[in-house]
DNA sequence: CTTTTAGCTGAATAAAAATTCATCTAAATT
DNA sequence: AATTTAGATGAATTTTTATTCAGCTAAAAG
Protein backbone atom coordinates (compact mmCIF):
# COMPACT_ATOMS: atom_id res chain seq x y z
CA UNK A 1 0.00 0.00 0.00
CA UNK A 2 0.90 3.34 -0.89
CA UNK A 3 0.44 6.33 2.13
CA UNK A 4 -1.31 9.23 2.02
CA UNK A 5 1.05 12.29 1.60
CA UNK A 6 0.35 14.92 3.81
CA UNK A 7 2.13 17.35 1.13
CA UNK A 8 -0.09 16.86 -0.96
CA UNK A 9 -2.64 18.09 1.72
CA UNK A 10 -0.88 20.85 2.13
CA UNK A 11 0.00 21.91 -1.58
CA UNK A 12 -3.90 21.66 -1.86
CA UNK A 13 -4.48 24.16 0.62
CA UNK A 14 -1.42 26.35 -0.93
CA UNK A 15 -3.46 26.26 -4.14
CA UNK A 16 -6.81 26.91 -2.46
CA UNK A 17 -5.55 30.30 -0.86
CA UNK A 18 -3.73 31.55 -3.55
CA UNK A 19 -6.17 31.51 -6.10
CA UNK A 20 -8.57 33.06 -3.55
CA UNK A 21 -6.59 35.64 -3.37
CA UNK A 22 -6.28 35.85 -6.58
CA UNK A 23 -10.04 35.13 -8.43
CA UNK A 24 -12.20 34.96 -4.91
CA UNK A 25 -13.58 31.53 -4.07
CA UNK A 26 -16.54 32.64 -6.84
CA UNK A 27 -14.06 32.67 -9.35
CA UNK A 28 -12.04 28.95 -8.75
CA UNK A 29 -12.42 25.81 -9.77
CA UNK A 30 -11.51 22.65 -9.28
CA UNK A 31 -9.65 21.81 -12.01
CA UNK A 32 -7.56 25.11 -11.66
CA UNK A 33 -6.98 24.08 -8.02
CA UNK A 34 -5.45 20.68 -9.04
CA UNK A 35 -3.49 22.42 -11.81
CA UNK A 36 -2.06 25.06 -9.28
CA UNK A 37 -0.98 22.11 -7.02
CA UNK A 38 0.15 20.23 -9.70
CA UNK A 39 -1.50 17.23 -9.49
CA UNK A 40 -4.59 15.29 -11.69
CA UNK A 41 -8.42 16.77 -10.58
CA UNK A 42 -8.64 13.16 -9.45
CA UNK A 43 -6.44 13.17 -6.72
CA UNK A 44 -7.99 15.94 -4.84
CA UNK A 45 -10.64 14.00 -4.60
CA UNK A 46 -8.75 11.38 -2.78
CA UNK A 47 -7.95 13.75 -0.11
CA UNK A 48 -11.27 15.22 -0.31
CA UNK A 49 -15.07 14.06 -0.41
CA UNK A 50 -16.08 17.06 -2.61
CA UNK A 51 -15.22 20.47 -3.42
CA UNK A 52 -17.43 21.99 -0.05
CA UNK A 53 -15.43 19.35 2.08
CA UNK A 54 -11.97 21.12 1.10
CA UNK A 55 -13.71 24.48 1.74
CA UNK A 56 -14.91 23.21 5.15
CA UNK A 57 -11.32 21.70 6.11
CA UNK A 58 -9.21 24.39 5.01
CA UNK A 59 -11.76 26.87 6.49
CA UNK A 60 -11.27 25.11 9.88
CA UNK A 61 -7.22 24.69 9.77
CA UNK A 62 -7.54 28.60 9.31
CA UNK A 63 -9.18 29.20 12.43
CA UNK A 64 -7.18 26.75 14.58
CA UNK A 65 -4.08 28.93 13.09
CA UNK A 66 -5.38 32.25 14.05
CA UNK A 67 -5.94 30.98 17.80
CA UNK A 68 -2.89 29.42 18.35
CA UNK A 69 -0.92 32.82 17.12
CA UNK A 70 -3.24 35.09 18.98
CA UNK A 71 -1.78 34.29 22.51
CA UNK A 72 1.73 33.56 21.98
CA UNK A 73 4.09 34.85 24.89
CA UNK A 74 1.41 36.37 26.16
CA UNK A 75 1.41 36.39 29.95
CA UNK A 76 -1.75 37.05 31.43
CA UNK A 77 0.01 38.24 35.20
CA UNK A 78 2.28 41.17 33.44
CA UNK A 79 1.34 45.04 33.37
CA UNK A 80 -1.93 45.78 31.16
CA UNK A 81 -0.50 47.27 28.43
CA UNK A 82 2.69 44.92 28.25
CA UNK A 83 -0.13 42.13 27.61
CA UNK A 84 -1.83 44.53 25.16
CA UNK A 85 0.94 45.35 23.08
CA UNK A 86 1.93 41.58 22.77
CA UNK A 87 -1.47 40.61 21.68
CA UNK A 88 -1.94 43.90 19.37
CA UNK A 89 1.47 42.35 18.04
CA UNK A 90 0.54 38.97 17.48
CA UNK A 91 -2.65 39.64 15.55
CA UNK A 92 -1.30 42.01 13.56
CA UNK A 93 1.63 39.78 12.42
CA UNK A 94 -0.31 37.04 11.76
CA UNK A 95 -2.97 39.02 9.81
CA UNK A 96 -0.09 40.54 7.58
CA UNK A 97 1.74 36.91 7.45
CA UNK A 98 -1.24 34.90 6.51
CA UNK A 99 -2.86 37.65 4.98
CA UNK A 100 -4.89 34.87 2.74
CA UNK A 101 -5.83 32.92 5.42
CA UNK A 102 -7.66 35.97 6.85
CA UNK A 103 -9.04 36.47 3.40
CA UNK A 104 -10.07 32.98 3.09
CA UNK A 105 -12.21 32.79 6.15
CA UNK A 106 -13.91 35.95 5.32
CA UNK A 107 -14.91 34.22 1.87
CA UNK A 108 -15.49 31.01 2.88
CA UNK A 109 -17.75 32.61 6.17
CA UNK A 110 -19.98 34.31 3.62
CA UNK A 111 -20.14 30.73 1.37
CA UNK A 112 -23.03 28.33 1.73
CA UNK A 113 -20.79 25.73 3.25
CA UNK A 114 -19.25 26.90 6.71
CA UNK A 115 -20.99 26.23 9.82
CA UNK A 116 -21.86 28.63 12.55
CA UNK A 117 -19.90 26.32 14.98
CA UNK A 118 -16.52 27.42 13.13
CA UNK A 119 -18.14 30.97 12.88
CA UNK A 120 -18.13 30.82 17.14
CA UNK A 121 -15.15 29.39 17.12
CA UNK A 122 -13.60 32.05 15.54
CA UNK A 123 -15.31 34.68 17.89
CA UNK A 124 -14.00 32.35 21.25
CA UNK A 125 -10.69 32.51 20.35
CA UNK A 126 -10.71 36.39 21.22
CA UNK A 127 -12.28 35.52 24.15
CA UNK A 128 -9.30 36.11 26.00
CA UNK A 129 -8.39 39.94 25.24
CA UNK A 130 -11.93 40.49 26.26
CA UNK A 131 -10.95 39.38 29.58
CA UNK A 132 -7.95 41.44 29.66
CA UNK A 133 -9.61 44.63 28.35
CA UNK A 134 -12.29 43.96 30.97
CA UNK A 135 -9.08 44.09 33.47
CA UNK A 136 -7.91 47.11 32.23
CA UNK A 137 -11.32 48.94 32.37
CA UNK A 138 -10.98 47.66 36.27
CA UNK A 139 -8.09 48.81 36.74
CA UNK A 140 -9.11 52.23 34.88
CA UNK A 141 -6.04 51.95 32.38
CA UNK A 142 -8.58 52.32 29.80
CA UNK A 143 -11.66 53.61 28.89
CA UNK A 144 -14.71 52.57 30.44
CA UNK A 145 -16.22 51.63 26.76
CA UNK A 146 -18.27 48.83 26.12
CA UNK A 147 -15.68 45.99 25.05
CA UNK A 148 -18.24 44.93 22.06
CA UNK A 149 -17.26 48.10 20.46
CA UNK A 150 -13.90 48.57 21.99
CA UNK A 151 -12.37 45.44 20.31
CA UNK A 152 -14.25 46.65 16.62
CA UNK A 153 -11.73 49.27 17.48
CA UNK A 154 -8.62 47.59 18.01
CA UNK A 155 -9.34 44.58 15.29
CA UNK A 156 -10.48 47.11 12.53
CA UNK A 157 -7.58 49.04 12.89
CA UNK A 158 -5.25 45.98 12.49
CA UNK A 159 -7.52 44.36 9.15
CA UNK A 160 -6.87 47.62 7.55
CA UNK A 161 -3.16 47.63 8.10
CA UNK A 162 -2.98 44.02 7.09
CA UNK A 163 -5.01 44.78 3.84
CA UNK A 164 -3.09 47.49 2.76
CA UNK A 165 0.54 46.02 3.32
CA UNK A 166 -0.69 43.32 0.96
CA UNK A 167 -2.74 45.49 -1.26
CA UNK A 168 -0.71 48.35 -1.59
CA UNK A 169 2.30 46.28 -1.09
CA UNK A 170 3.71 48.32 1.64
CA UNK A 171 6.31 47.06 3.79
CA UNK A 172 4.85 47.07 7.42
CA UNK A 173 8.63 47.72 9.45
CA UNK A 174 8.52 47.77 13.10
CA UNK A 175 8.71 51.37 13.34
CA UNK A 176 5.15 50.92 11.25
CA UNK A 177 3.56 49.02 13.18
CA UNK A 178 5.45 51.17 16.58
CA UNK A 179 3.23 54.19 15.10
CA UNK A 180 0.14 52.62 14.53
CA UNK A 181 0.03 50.63 18.14
CA UNK A 182 0.46 54.45 19.32
CA UNK A 183 -3.01 55.61 17.67
CA UNK A 184 -4.67 52.62 18.98
CA UNK A 185 -3.41 52.66 22.52
CA UNK A 186 -3.84 56.91 22.80
CA UNK A 187 -7.32 55.76 21.62
CA UNK A 188 -8.32 53.10 24.48
CA UNK A 189 -6.30 54.54 27.20
CA UNK A 190 -7.90 56.31 30.06
CA UNK A 191 -8.38 60.07 29.45
CA UNK B 1 -43.05 49.09 -27.88
CA UNK B 2 -42.48 48.72 -24.41
CA UNK B 3 -39.78 50.44 -22.45
CA UNK B 4 -37.43 49.00 -20.39
CA UNK B 5 -38.43 48.93 -16.50
CA UNK B 6 -36.12 50.92 -14.18
CA UNK B 7 -37.70 49.20 -11.47
CA UNK B 8 -36.51 45.46 -12.84
CA UNK B 9 -33.00 46.55 -12.42
CA UNK B 10 -33.35 47.93 -9.23
CA UNK B 11 -35.30 44.84 -8.48
CA UNK B 12 -32.03 43.10 -9.80
CA UNK B 13 -29.67 44.55 -7.65
CA UNK B 14 -31.42 44.52 -4.77
CA UNK B 15 -31.26 40.55 -5.53
CA UNK B 16 -28.05 40.56 -5.98
CA UNK B 17 -27.01 42.27 -2.91
CA UNK B 18 -28.91 40.23 -0.89
CA UNK B 19 -28.11 36.78 -2.39
CA UNK B 20 -24.19 37.79 -2.35
CA UNK B 21 -24.61 38.55 1.54
CA UNK B 22 -26.10 35.54 2.15
CA UNK B 23 -23.93 33.10 0.21
CA UNK B 24 -21.13 34.79 -1.28
CA UNK B 25 -20.21 35.53 -5.24
CA UNK B 26 -19.29 32.43 -5.16
CA UNK B 27 -22.71 30.82 -4.14
CA UNK B 28 -25.30 32.34 -6.36
CA UNK B 29 -26.48 31.53 -9.62
CA UNK B 30 -28.61 33.13 -12.77
CA UNK B 31 -31.22 31.56 -11.70
CA UNK B 32 -31.28 32.64 -8.08
CA UNK B 33 -31.16 36.07 -8.73
CA UNK B 34 -34.22 35.74 -11.10
CA UNK B 35 -36.25 33.91 -8.83
CA UNK B 36 -35.19 36.52 -5.85
CA UNK B 37 -36.07 39.37 -8.06
CA UNK B 38 -39.01 37.71 -9.41
CA UNK B 39 -38.77 37.31 -12.88
CA UNK B 40 -38.17 34.89 -15.67
CA UNK B 41 -34.48 34.18 -16.11
CA UNK B 42 -34.00 35.11 -19.50
CA UNK B 43 -34.96 38.61 -18.88
CA UNK B 44 -32.22 39.12 -16.27
CA UNK B 45 -30.57 38.79 -20.57
CA UNK B 46 -32.66 41.67 -21.36
CA UNK B 47 -30.48 44.30 -18.80
CA UNK B 48 -27.38 42.61 -18.57
CA UNK B 49 -25.65 40.81 -21.55
CA UNK B 50 -23.85 38.34 -18.89
CA UNK B 51 -23.45 37.52 -15.47
CA UNK B 52 -19.78 39.39 -15.46
CA UNK B 53 -21.59 42.42 -17.24
CA UNK B 54 -24.13 42.29 -14.10
CA UNK B 55 -22.08 42.17 -11.54
CA UNK B 56 -19.44 44.85 -13.19
CA UNK B 57 -22.37 47.36 -13.44
CA UNK B 58 -23.68 46.79 -9.80
CA UNK B 59 -19.85 47.33 -8.50
CA UNK B 60 -19.76 50.38 -10.80
CA UNK B 61 -22.78 51.46 -8.71
CA UNK B 62 -22.10 50.47 -5.74
CA UNK B 63 -18.38 52.44 -5.62
CA UNK B 64 -20.28 55.79 -7.82
CA UNK B 65 -23.05 55.28 -4.53
CA UNK B 66 -19.90 55.71 -1.81
CA UNK B 67 -18.42 58.20 -3.58
CA UNK B 68 -21.73 60.27 -3.53
CA UNK B 69 -22.09 60.06 -0.03
CA UNK B 70 -18.37 60.35 1.76
CA UNK B 71 -18.22 63.98 1.30
CA UNK B 72 -21.90 64.82 1.84
CA UNK B 73 -22.10 68.57 4.16
CA UNK B 74 -18.77 68.62 4.00
CA UNK B 75 -17.51 72.10 4.20
CA UNK B 76 -13.73 72.20 3.66
CA UNK B 77 -13.83 75.32 5.47
CA UNK B 78 -15.11 74.21 8.86
CA UNK B 79 -12.24 73.98 11.09
CA UNK B 80 -10.38 70.59 11.18
CA UNK B 81 -12.28 68.85 13.96
CA UNK B 82 -15.85 69.64 12.36
CA UNK B 83 -14.69 68.72 8.99
CA UNK B 84 -13.38 65.34 10.02
CA UNK B 85 -16.03 64.33 12.35
CA UNK B 86 -18.55 65.16 9.33
CA UNK B 87 -16.68 62.54 7.40
CA UNK B 88 -16.37 60.24 9.90
CA UNK B 89 -19.82 59.84 10.71
CA UNK B 90 -20.81 59.64 6.45
CA UNK B 91 -18.42 56.64 6.01
CA UNK B 92 -19.84 55.15 9.08
CA UNK B 93 -23.25 55.73 8.46
CA UNK B 94 -23.14 54.78 4.66
CA UNK B 95 -21.13 51.60 5.61
CA UNK B 96 -23.65 50.58 8.40
CA UNK B 97 -26.52 51.40 5.93
CA UNK B 98 -25.34 50.15 2.17
CA UNK B 99 -23.40 47.11 4.20
CA UNK B 100 -24.44 44.82 1.89
CA UNK B 101 -23.26 47.23 -1.23
CA UNK B 102 -19.88 47.40 0.69
CA UNK B 103 -19.47 43.51 0.99
CA UNK B 104 -20.59 43.65 -2.39
CA UNK B 105 -17.48 45.75 -3.79
CA UNK B 106 -15.22 43.60 -1.47
CA UNK B 107 -16.33 40.18 -3.21
CA UNK B 108 -16.45 41.93 -6.45
CA UNK B 109 -13.52 43.04 -6.11
CA UNK B 110 -12.11 40.01 -5.53
CA UNK B 111 -13.58 38.29 -8.74
CA UNK B 112 -11.95 37.95 -12.28
CA UNK B 113 -14.63 40.95 -12.89
CA UNK B 114 -13.54 44.33 -11.78
CA UNK B 115 -11.29 46.31 -14.02
CA UNK B 116 -8.40 48.25 -12.01
CA UNK B 117 -10.02 51.28 -12.85
CA UNK B 118 -13.04 50.67 -10.59
CA UNK B 119 -10.72 49.72 -7.77
CA UNK B 120 -8.16 52.78 -8.64
CA UNK B 121 -11.62 55.22 -8.73
CA UNK B 122 -12.63 54.08 -5.55
CA UNK B 123 -9.26 54.83 -4.40
CA UNK B 124 -9.19 58.41 -5.74
CA UNK B 125 -12.94 58.98 -3.43
CA UNK B 126 -10.74 59.27 -0.64
CA UNK B 127 -8.24 61.74 -1.82
CA UNK B 128 -10.49 64.98 -0.19
CA UNK B 129 -10.28 63.54 2.96
CA UNK B 130 -5.98 62.88 2.75
CA UNK B 131 -5.91 66.06 1.68
CA UNK B 132 -8.25 67.23 4.87
CA UNK B 133 -5.51 65.07 6.94
CA UNK B 134 -2.69 66.69 5.40
CA UNK B 135 -3.83 70.18 6.39
CA UNK B 136 -4.93 68.69 10.49
CA UNK B 137 -0.71 67.79 10.38
CA UNK B 138 -0.05 71.38 9.21
CA UNK B 139 -2.02 73.22 11.55
CA UNK B 140 -0.68 70.54 14.35
CA UNK B 141 -4.38 69.24 15.40
CA UNK B 142 -3.35 65.63 14.88
CA UNK B 143 -0.16 63.40 14.75
CA UNK B 144 2.73 63.87 12.10
CA UNK B 145 2.16 60.14 11.12
CA UNK B 146 1.83 58.85 7.12
CA UNK B 147 -1.38 59.52 5.80
CA UNK B 148 -1.60 56.37 4.03
CA UNK B 149 -1.62 54.24 7.48
CA UNK B 150 -3.68 57.02 9.48
CA UNK B 151 -6.33 56.50 6.82
CA UNK B 152 -6.15 52.88 7.63
CA UNK B 153 -6.67 53.51 10.91
CA UNK B 154 -9.24 55.70 10.76
CA UNK B 155 -11.65 53.56 7.73
CA UNK B 156 -10.48 50.19 9.65
CA UNK B 157 -12.00 51.27 12.94
CA UNK B 158 -15.42 52.60 10.51
CA UNK B 159 -15.47 48.71 8.65
CA UNK B 160 -15.54 47.08 11.75
CA UNK B 161 -18.38 48.71 13.29
CA UNK B 162 -20.69 48.17 10.40
CA UNK B 163 -19.30 44.87 10.37
CA UNK B 164 -20.28 44.09 13.89
CA UNK B 165 -23.77 45.99 13.04
CA UNK B 166 -24.76 44.17 10.53
CA UNK B 167 -23.24 40.18 11.52
CA UNK B 168 -23.95 40.44 15.73
CA UNK B 169 -27.40 42.38 15.05
CA UNK B 170 -26.58 45.49 16.93
CA UNK B 171 -27.76 49.02 16.80
CA UNK B 172 -25.42 51.45 16.29
CA UNK B 173 -26.71 54.97 18.33
CA UNK B 174 -25.77 58.11 17.91
CA UNK B 175 -24.37 57.40 21.48
CA UNK B 176 -22.21 54.70 20.46
CA UNK B 177 -21.21 56.30 16.96
CA UNK B 178 -19.96 59.18 19.26
CA UNK B 179 -18.20 56.72 21.66
CA UNK B 180 -16.43 55.24 18.68
CA UNK B 181 -15.50 58.64 17.17
CA UNK B 182 -13.97 60.01 20.53
CA UNK B 183 -11.78 56.36 20.28
CA UNK B 184 -10.76 57.33 16.48
CA UNK B 185 -10.15 60.96 17.26
CA UNK B 186 -8.52 60.28 20.61
CA UNK B 187 -5.63 57.65 18.35
CA UNK B 188 -5.07 60.64 16.02
CA UNK B 189 -4.81 64.24 17.62
CA UNK B 190 -1.41 65.48 18.83
CA UNK B 191 -0.47 64.83 22.20
C1' DC C 1 -58.69 50.31 -32.06
C1' DT C 2 -55.07 48.27 -34.66
C1' DT C 3 -50.49 47.63 -35.38
C1' DT C 4 -46.05 47.41 -34.13
C1' DT C 5 -42.32 46.66 -31.39
C1' DA C 6 -39.82 45.49 -27.58
C1' DG C 7 -40.17 43.34 -23.17
C1' DC C 8 -41.16 38.90 -20.91
C1' DT C 9 -41.34 33.91 -20.21
C1' DG C 10 -39.43 29.41 -19.06
C1' DA C 11 -38.28 25.34 -21.41
C1' DA C 12 -34.48 23.96 -24.45
C1' DT C 13 -29.59 24.15 -25.48
C1' DA C 14 -24.84 25.01 -24.78
C1' DA C 15 -21.07 25.58 -21.83
C1' DA C 16 -18.68 24.86 -17.76
C1' DA C 17 -17.69 22.46 -13.72
C1' DA C 18 -17.85 18.64 -10.44
C1' DT C 19 -17.20 14.06 -9.84
C1' DT C 20 -16.22 9.26 -11.20
C1' DC C 21 -13.64 5.45 -12.93
C1' DA C 22 -10.79 2.27 -15.70
C1' DT C 23 -6.14 2.07 -15.85
C1' DC C 24 -1.74 2.72 -14.43
C1' DT C 25 2.00 3.41 -10.82
C1' DA C 26 4.66 3.04 -6.60
C1' DA C 27 5.21 1.93 -1.94
C1' DA C 28 4.89 -1.56 1.60
C1' DT C 29 4.51 -6.28 2.95
C1' DT C 30 5.58 -11.13 2.54
C1' DA D 1 11.67 -10.32 -5.92
C1' DA D 2 6.85 -10.98 -6.23
C1' DT D 3 2.51 -9.57 -4.67
C1' DT D 4 -0.73 -6.66 -3.00
C1' DT D 5 -3.02 -2.55 -2.17
C1' DA D 6 -3.88 2.14 -2.16
C1' DG D 7 -2.52 6.40 -4.42
C1' DA D 8 -2.36 8.89 -8.93
C1' DT D 9 -3.94 9.97 -13.47
C1' DG D 10 -6.85 12.37 -16.83
C1' DA D 11 -10.38 11.26 -20.01
C1' DA D 12 -15.28 10.20 -19.69
C1' DT D 13 -19.53 11.09 -17.39
C1' DT D 14 -22.77 13.51 -14.73
C1' DT D 15 -24.38 17.52 -12.83
C1' DT D 16 -24.95 22.17 -12.58
C1' DT D 17 -25.23 26.64 -14.51
C1' DA D 18 -25.22 30.14 -18.11
C1' DT D 19 -27.31 31.53 -22.07
C1' DT D 20 -30.55 31.37 -25.95
C1' DC D 21 -34.88 31.37 -28.30
C1' DA D 22 -39.64 30.51 -30.05
C1' DG D 23 -43.82 31.94 -28.63
C1' DC D 24 -46.43 35.17 -25.85
C1' DT D 25 -47.85 39.83 -23.81
C1' DA D 26 -48.30 44.57 -23.03
C1' DA D 27 -47.25 49.21 -23.87
C1' DA D 28 -46.80 52.99 -27.23
C1' DA D 29 -47.62 55.03 -31.74
C1' DG D 30 -50.53 56.05 -35.38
Amino acid sequence: MKPKDQNKVEAIYRAMLGLVRQRGLAGITMQQVAREAKMATGTLYIYFKNKEALVVALTDKCVRHVASNLFRNYNADAPFKTGFATIWMNIVRHRIEFFNESLFIEQSFHSPFVSNETKLALKKSFDPLLLLLQRGKDEKIIKDVDSFWMLAFIIGGINEIARRVNYFNRKASQQVLETNFQLCWDGIKAA
